[in-house]
DNA sequence: ATCTCTATTGTTAGGTT
DNA sequence: AAACCTAACAATAGAGA
């Protein structure tokens, strides 16, 4: 640009300036209107005139102004929607993945208690659940140890 | 102009030219707004498009919407409060009319029972403002009259 | 469809009246 | 200040990649 992009400091010439583009503005927003059979308005003013210029019309900018106020809730409405189901997401990952962490702690607790008994140092303060659990696990230890025996006898 | 100010049918055309006026108008906006130092935004959109494109900025937007806002309020009690200065000094006016045509009213009548009285009818139904009106206007005429005899003793 | 290029058209600065 | 002019400049239509 020749002229440089800054606040034109003459008065007469920048109310000129303003005068000329003003027009220009208003012109190319008819043309994208018509051209493109879009809403579009525009607003200017400066602070101390009395008169803003409000264009295509003041009903239209008026009504481009409430069709924007409205779709910008539904976006905002949309926006919290699907952050409340990215968050639903979240909290039933996170209660999956405590519900195995405690699976795992248990196991790791029978495990400890199992070895605890081989030792011979006995099963205080266990319950009828931990009892059922702890001989599941014992269970299971035996059928592993009886594959592993079969495996042996096998290959020997 | 070339090209004509019209709706462009096919798609594509009417796309690349939207994207090419818009970025345009925008450009334009914001020249506008530096070298003159003015508020001024605007707002374009497709009712069909998800994103309506509000520049400068929509906070900017926002801003010079809620000023226009209240300029316009200022305007619209400015307009009414001028309306009722008018209607006001109306109302005084005519009110003033009516009372020099309420006078005129009178006078006539008081002179149509004057002479009536000069006729030897005698005045009927009359109260003592009434009469009192009529012996200033009977005081006026005589008055008149002696004017008129002098100017008639001097020039003859 | 999107980008770039460029001829053409439109806009505007600055000067004149 | 406002309206008009026009050289200079910028925007864009349309074509090609």
């Amino acid at each position: 640009m020749k002229v440089k992009l800054a606040y034109i400091a003459n008065n007469s010439v920048r109310k000129a300036t303003f005068k000329r583009r003003k027009k220009g503005l208003l012109k190319k927003t008819e043309e994208l209107r018509i051209l493109c059979g879009v809403d579009a308005c525009g607003i200017i003013f400066h602070p101390y005139d009395p008169e803003p210029e409000v264009f295509p019309s003041h009903i239209e900018a008026q009504r481009i102004i409430s069709q924007l106020r409205n779709k910008s809730e539904l976006e905002q409405h949309r926006r919290m929607v699907s952050q409340k189901d990215f968050i639903t997401q979240r909290v039933t990952s996170v209660n999956g993945q405590i519900v195995k962490q405690q699976k795992e702690v248990r196991h790791k607790e029978m495990t400890r208690i199992m070895f605890q008994c081989l030792n011979g140092e006995g099963f205080l303060h266990l319950n009828m659940v931990d009892l059922k659990d702890l001989n599941s696990l014992v269970g299971q230890y035996i059928i592993d140890i009886d594959r592993r025996i079969d495996f042996l006898e096998k290959n020997h």
